[in-house]
DNA sequence: GTCAATTTTGACGATAGTGTCAATGATACT
DNA sequence: AGTATCATTGACACTATCGTCAAAATTGAC
């Protein structure tokens, strides 16, 4: 049919977000998204411009998904409990699918040098705001912990999530991961 | 002049090692190699077949160059004192150079899946390797820390470094990356 | 019922990259 | 000196991708 259009934009949305996660933005092609979408190439143009639009899309709901289940994640009185749900959350989500498909947010950023602006700067971003996220649950332990310590120790334990994409990457299995998440968290936060 | 080699292998190699260090193995093209090495493309084909075999030659001259640096820094009596020179060593080699390259094996981790074995091997054989260089200098400071400990702490540090590698590409300068991993050495190492 | 707006569709041209190959001609060995 | 070897060179075929566009066709408004 012709005229109106033939798809839903959140459908179409959320499938180009399973390919960008599975192939980055930079090795996904406007042709794998049609395929996938069923949605032909000239209606994805037509629609969004080009592949960054949708990839960007596509990326916000993903850090709003991803940044919704780190909240939760790490909604817990006690800190250490709190850090191992988060770290669970983190190595399922990138272990997840078959096979699996990495982390969107550390594949994107080692692309950031051929990427735009508006890229780098989302990846800063849910970067910043885990930070944050973090940041707070650490602050809000019985207050054993000045503010400018917990900070620090946030980006310590982003910079650490981000290593755990790059272990699944280079070949690490799940259970791997959540032994190193593990021995990390007890030595850090001092058991 | 034709018919014999025009060019010096280690030059070569060292040169394209240059450029798939700023590009990666997938975006650097054998045009990129060709211009930068000075060696037209059929040459390079007729001297090593694919890209992927020149990566190879460049990827072992880089891990051996990085593998003998760690083993360098980390050589030293205190063990605060050896982590601390390796991780300076670590964000100095990967935030060198303008741009900076950022880390090579991490980006090519990150393009495992779409790697042939050959690439992936390489990639867990240096971090294996750094592993046991990082878990002989953990088991070697004065006993107080069992084997099995050490290599569960050393691979969660070289977790960590793999962590500095994506911050850098996400655009956090050399002092953040430093401030980062001496929070890390203080935390783990319990200072 | 007519018409304007908009989406779909397939085709097109342009660009970029890969890998191959035949012709060339210098070199080294006999 | 003659000859086989072998690196160089430029051209070639092939594939993949991008972005554009005109034609077609349907809907919804007037």
């Amino acid at each position: 049919m012709v005229g109106v259009r033939q798809f839903n934009e959140n459908e179409v949305i959320a499938t180009a977000l399973d390919v960008f996660w599975r192939k980055g933005l930079h090795d996904a092609t406007m042709q794998d998204l049609a395929a996938a979408t069923g949605v032909q190439r000239g209606s994805l143009y037509n629609a969004y411009g080009d592949k960054e639009a949708i990839f960007l899309r596509a990326f916000d709901q993903y850090t709003g998904q991803f940044l919704e289940a780190a909240g939760h994640a790490l909604a817990h009185a006690d800190t250490m409990t709190a850090l191992r749900n988060f770290f669970d959350m983190i190595i399922v989500n990138m272990t997840d699918g078959s096979p699996a498909r990495g982390c969107l947010t550390t594949r994107t950023a080692l692309d950031a040098a051929i990427s735009s602006t508006e890229v780098r700067q989302r990846v800063q971003d849910v970067l910043g705001r885990l930070e944050q996220l973090i940041g707070k649950t650490l602050s809000a332990a019985p207050g054993r912990r000045r503010a400018a310590d917990a900070n620090r120790l946030a980006r310590v334990i982003v910079t650490f999530t981000r290593g755990l994409a790059v272990m699944e990457r280079a070949g690490y299995s799940r259970k791997q991961l959540k032994e190193s998440a593990a021995t990390f968290v007890d030595a850090v936060m001092g058991a």
